[in-house]
DNA sequence: TCGGTGCGTTGAGCGAGGTCAACGCACCTT
DNA sequence: AAGGTGCGTTGACCTCGCTCAACGCACCGA
């Protein structure tokens, strides 16, 4: 990975700002060195569908293709790696093992897809959100077993185009799991689980 | 791809009949030479999502994990290609190009799976269904762009737990195409598709 | 010929989540 | 302090797709 820092160049992006848009051609690949960023594909009428969170250490663009297939735009602000896809291809002439690293994102990505159309296809909108939460918090924050608190960079727009909700449902949402005393809100953007198992025990059936 | 016949078995499955089932670990991968795969994820209280289905040429049990991802079951009797993944592992190591070819198919997967969130996320079900007829269209039979007439191999329960509605809801949307007169059903399992263009142009918005 | 079974279709009624609207609050700018 | 803006929450109502039920039809074995 070091061999990778000779070809990068690092830029620096504000809240909301695009990274790229879907079907652009696809010059770059980057990493996400500091703050979050969202992938999102759009229809025509404007409906969106986020498929997925980065955080740093994620990369993007790494789709191989001529163009991209979603677009990316930073939530917070953020710093990206950013390097020329032919440089790349350059380099994994000389290191295989990285095309192996590539292959397992790639496989990672992919079974965090499939399980999002589980949530997506088949869970009640309770479940989706404990879902959802638990992803975040293993993806993010440590996973001690007790007591657990993290922050929720994206906002609950944001969180309604992930798991094909409106905002009010998941508002209301978090104010039932609040209620229910699975989840704490100290703010707006803060959630602490008091108790992993019983809110695990929620993402289904 | 002619190496590959040295290390291959050859078996048969019957319509239902299971390949794997998601959590097996995961000691072969398979390719489908005849007949027709689906994917599917369950919830413990027994809601499926399949999140693909599969076509002679197609693989399955690429994950390069420790465990299946998904189950696999034949939708009707079909033939696999089966080799060990330690076999493939050691034919990585001579021929660098399959795993580029492998990332190229796990990449192409990806792209379809985060199409599926788009479908399963935002759109109706009029929507979810023009999308889906249009895809196993273009994914099985050829794409003219005139008429065109194809087998649908999956049930109608399986063309629901894939695109996250009930049967009854499918059978309806698909009786709706019909008396708009934007696919034609000759038998239950097969579909024609008069104008494409106007199919096409209700899958969103 | 006659049930039996599996699958698909259709109808009637219902409910989870969407829509529309009001409001609260934090954070601006002037 | 006053007004404006963006975001999140809450309430009232509605609708799309789900549930429950009946029925048709093809296929099968006795």
């Amino acid at each position: 990975m070091e061999v990778l820092d000779r070809l990068v160049s690092h830029i620096q992006i504000r809240p909301g700002q695009t990274v790229f848009e879907e079907g652009d051609e696809a010059k770059f690949v980057y990493n996400v060195s500091r703050g979050h960023v969202r992938l999102f594909k759009l229809l025509q009428d404007g409906r969106r569908q986020i498929t997925g969170f980065l955080a740093p250490g994620d990369f993007l663009g790494l789709a191989a293709r001529q163009t991209y297939a979603y677009s990316a735009e930073a939530i917070t602000e953020a710093d990206l790696c950013r390097f020329k896809v032919g440089e790349l291809e350059t380099l994994l002439e000389e290191m295989p093992q990285v095309r192996e690293r590539l292959y397992e994102i790639a496989n990672d990505e992919l079974a965090a897809a499939q399980e999002q159309m589980l949530c997506l296809g088949r869970k009640t909108a309770k479940e989706r959100v404990a879902s959802f939460l638990i992803s975040q918090l293993r993806h993010g924050a440590g996973c001690g077993d007790g007591d657990a608190e993290f922050d929720l960079p994206m906002s609950r727009s944001d969180i309604a185009d992930y798991l094909g909700l409106t905002i009010e449902t998941v508002s209301r949402t978090f104010t039932a799991l609040r209620e229910e005393g699975l989840i704490g809100l100290p703010t707006t953007h803060r959630i602490s689980i008091p108790d992993i198992t019983t809110l695990e025990a929620s993402t289904e059936a």
